[in-house]
RNA sequence: GCGGGUGUGGCGGAACUGGCAGACGCGCCGGGUUUAGGACCCGGUGGGCUCAGGCCCUUGGAGGUUCAAGUCCUCUCACCCGCACCA
């Protein structure tokens, strides 16, 4: 028998795959048929595949076989994230255009995704900087444009002096540029937000279609991310100036404890509250050190608070006390109101505000969470309270429920080169003027130096910038920023199934044939990013009559880390291993399998070259074991309905493998037990089942390793593997007639042996106590109780 | 601080609804085969005692419920992740 040789076995199959277009699908597959969306997170371009890839696309290709081998049609398409950040960023390091770096790296990527056999439907492949696709990206912005959910405004925001742009709130974490690591500075700019924050309540709800789950880890993070707070909106009066503030509160059972009132150094007041009084000069320098310091630096909560006094006063609308008005760089602008009611008895912030400045502290609530100090409302339960001050302040017009959050609206634009040209025109006389569909695509233009530099550097393209306004025909000016990468990323799997279409982004009732995503499987780190922006597009493509559901994922599913020397790999680490040499030395199917036996797919793991050679001999023992098989003559292989244990294993196996893939959705087991499978046909290699144990190991490690499960299945003399239906387990040969009962004395094994399974419980019980082992347990001891537990055990109490 | 998660042999992990803890693999030990190494094959492998038949201990720690707990409950420790002056 030949040495297994996993180049030629794979280059082989993946021809008859390529030239048999097997992984292509139909986009209307017709009615009454099973059809599955299998898709993966799209990889960034700004690199080539390592192992985390490998892992995420294998995980997603077990399914896609096992499900089409069960009968569903599956749509399993793979594209390229290759606008953005990541991608320049590259090209930059690397010297070169964006655009031949990023083409480089796909180039590569398909080749690694061929050699590793992944059934992807080559002929829906898309890439995010094509104009072929951002022609239609553009396309969606204008809809959003016209429907009053993409807008410009001046704003705090989050600015990264390095890369010098512009970054999303879910772009920086913990105070830093996502990207590169550099410390975020607040900065004030004009520019374009999509309205997510209109449909923060809708995003909070997980309107899923049938099967469709998200990991609980990922709905929290949204939810703390939108931070939903329920509570009232209270008009403080500042009779001087005759000017109602309005403040948020959570807590309006507290207002009569509110000894002062504070507002955040840009709320738009202070400067007139101030205007003309000893107060204004200390007050305006307070606001002017604020906004000079780094956002990073204000976050910090533990922090000594600072603050100064303006002099003036509110009235607190419940009992009409007069109370003094700080500002204070505590109090957010972007949050709430900007402004508070101050209750230092009952707010730790506040507290610590009025022991520093020697204000007031009252307390409202005693320790059975009743009020006190309250006039009218004394004695009543906090929570009661809330909802009758908030009730009695409605009547006087001076308040009313509310809702706040915590989510802000969507900073997308980027004063960068390497993204999706916005598809506006500035003009004098008509304002901002959006390009007339058939104008589209607005292409982005070859420029000399595309390197960032705090203005957008396509405004040196003058000859493109320059433009007639699309209304009026003068002369006008097109916007220079480009669109974030997560624009492209939150509607790219809509097009994979028109891709090709030259009339719309993509045909409604084909989207809504194959939407939602069934699966979807990427990293958690995309859950306030890609995750929550693809939610609120879809939404929005609804109320737009463009799609006809309002959830684009039905199923995710978080893949762990791979790591290498304990963390995750990353290029900056120098710790990112690729499959490429993996693959040459080991083949795919080795390679495929060690992802998925490492671990749970969900948890992190640590990567090992040795884990991985243990996997390589067990393909080769798979590939010795069914070669001695077929070598065989057929007539060895027994009758069909023999009882043998081989024949029964198999079908255990079957039962397993299916139980763990379809409904456990656990991926590292399936192979033990087909590691255990084949184990057991070497045991006795000329057991009668064994022609059908090798068949069964061939079959169901098939959706892991398919190139050598084509080849052992054409050994077998069979055809083509990937086209035979999954195996099913006879009912029937899992049910044992004897089983090893196990004997208890309080609950300590004592004693193991067969017994049939036919036996009653007291005919257990009979068999249990009559065991030498037991009875030296027993000795004297008086018997109390006995549990059966049919098929497993008997428990003998004794004492 | 708030929210979520994870702790099982030397290592990765298994044990699904409470019912044999350690499947499967790595590593290691012994043997076979081989000119040698690798590969391959067979056997062993949680810890401790042992009159060698067994006995005791063991799922981060401490309690509890139960005939029975890795699994359920209470407390606690460690690590990881998300949010964080959000009123």
């Amino acid at each position: 028998m030949e040495r297994y040789d996993p180049k030629p076995i794979e280059a082989k199959w993946q021809r008859v795959w390529e030239d048999e277009r097997t992984f292509n699908v139909p986009t209307e597959p017709g009615p009454d048929v099973q059809h599955h969306y299998q898709l993966e997170m799209l990889p960034y371009p700004s690199g080539v595949l390592h192992m985390g890839h490998v892992l995420n696309y294998t995980l997603g290709d077990v399914i896609t076989w096992f499900r089409r081998r069960n009968g569903w049609v599956v749509l399993r398409p793979m594209g390229y994230d290759s606008f953005g950040l990541p991608a320049e960023n590259a090209a930059i390091a690397a010297g070169g255009h964006p655009r031949e770096i990023v083409e480089r790296n796909i180039e590569t990527i398909r080749s690694q995704m061929k050699k590793l056999g992944w059934a992807i439907d080559w002929e829906r492949e898309l890439s995010t900087h094509d104009p072929a696709f951002y022609r239609w990206t553009q396309w969606l912005f204008l809809r959003f444009f016209e429907a009053g959910l993409a807008y410009r405004k001046e704003a705090p925001v989050n600015w990264c002096p390095n890369d010098r742009t512009v970054l999303a709130d879910s772009q920086v974490i913990d105070g830093h540029c996502e990207r590169c690591g550099a410390l975020v500075e607040a900065k004030s700019l004009e520019q374009w937000f999509f309205k997510i924050t209109a449909y923060a309540d809708e995003l909070l709800e997980y309107d899923l279609p049938p099967g469709g789950s998200w990991p609980e880890r990922t709905k929290t993070i949204q939810r703390n991310f939108i931070g939903r707070s329920e509570g009232a909106e209270i008009l403080f009066r500042v009779e001087e100036l005759d000017q109602d503030i309005p403040v948020f509160t959570t807590r309006p059972d507290t207002l009569f404890g509110a000894t002062f009132f504070v507002l955040a150094p840009e709320h738009p007041l202070v400067a007139k509250l101030v205007a003309g009084t000893p107060h204004e000069e200390e007050t305006l320098a307070y606001v002017r050190k604020t906004a000079a310091a780094g956002a990073d630096e204000r976050a910090q909560a533990d922090r000594e608070k600072t603050g100064v006094e303006t002099g003036r006063f509110a009235t607190n609308p419940v009992n009409g006390e007069r109370i003094p008005i700080w500002v204070a760089d505590y109090v957010l602008m972007e949050y709430g109101t900007g402004a508070i009611m101050a209750v230092p008895g009952h707010d730790d912030r506040d507290r610590e505000f009025a022991e520093k400045f020697g204000l007031p502290i009252r307390l409202v609530i005693d320790e059975d969470e009743r009020l006190v100090n309250s006039d009218r409302f004394d004695g009543q339960p906090a929570a009661d309270a809330k909802r009758a001050i908030v009730e009695w302040l409605g009547e006087q017009g001076r308040g009313a429920s509310a809702v706040s959050f915590r989510l802000r609206d969507w900073s997308w634009s980027r004063q960068r080169y390497w993204g999706c040209p916005i598809p506006i025109v500035y003009c004098d006389d008509c304002g901002v003027v959006p390009v007339p569909d058939d104008q589209l695509p607005v292409l982005l233009p070859d420029i000399d130096d595309y390197k960032p530099k705090g203005t957008a550097p396509l405004a040196t393209a003058t000859d493109w910038v320059r433009t007639p306004c699309p209304r009026c025909g003068r002369e006008g000016r097109r916007e220079v920023d480009t669109m974030d990468t997560f624009v492209d990323s939150a509607w790219y799997f809509l097009r994979y199934v028109d891709p090709h279409d030259e009339t719309a982004p993509f045909q409604r009732e084909h989207v809504d044939h194959w939407l939602p995503v069934t699966e979807y499987i990427g990293g958690i780190d995309h859950a306030t990013g890609h995750l929550l922006y693809s939610r609120f597009f879809v939404k929005v493509l609804n109320e737009l009559g463009l799609v006809g559901f309002r959830e684009p994922f039905g199923r995710v599913f978080h893949q762990g880390w791979v790591q290498m020397g304990g963390s995750k790999m990353s290029k900056s680490k120098g710790n990112v291993a690729g499959p490429d040499a993996l693959v040459a030395e080991h083949g795919a199917d080795a390679v495929r399998l060690y992802i998925l036996f490492m671990g749970p797919a969900d948890q992190d793991m640590e990567w090992t070259d040795s884990g991985l050679e243990g996997m390589s001999r067990f393909v080769r023992r798979l590939w010795r074991t069914v070669n001695e098989v077929a070598d065989r003559p057929v007539e060895s292989g027994g009758k069909a309905n023999d009882q043998s244990p081989l024949r029964k294993k198999a079908h255990e196996t079957i039962a397993r493998v299916t139980d763990d893939i379809d409904r456990r959705f656990q991926f590292n087991t399936p192979i033990a037990a087909v590691m255990e499978l084949v184990n057991e046909i070497n045991r006795d290699g000329h057991d009668p089942a064994s022609r059908f144990a090798a068949e069964t190991a061939v079959s169901l490690i098939q959706p892991y390793a398919p190139h050598l499960a084509a080849e052992l299945w054409e050994r077998l003399g069979h055809e083509r593997v990937w086209q035979e239906p999954w195996p099913e387990a006879d009912q029937a040969l899992l049910e044992r007639d004897t089983f090893e009962l196990v004997v208890q004395v309080n609950g300590k094994v004592r004693d193991r042996f067969d017994v049939s399974a036919s036996l009653s419980e007291d005919e257990l019980v009979a068999r249990a106590t009559a065991s030498p082992k037991v009875q030296a347990q027993l000795n004297g001891k008086q018997i109390r109780k006995t549990i059966v537990v049919p098929r497993k055990l008997v428990n003998i109490v004794a004492s």
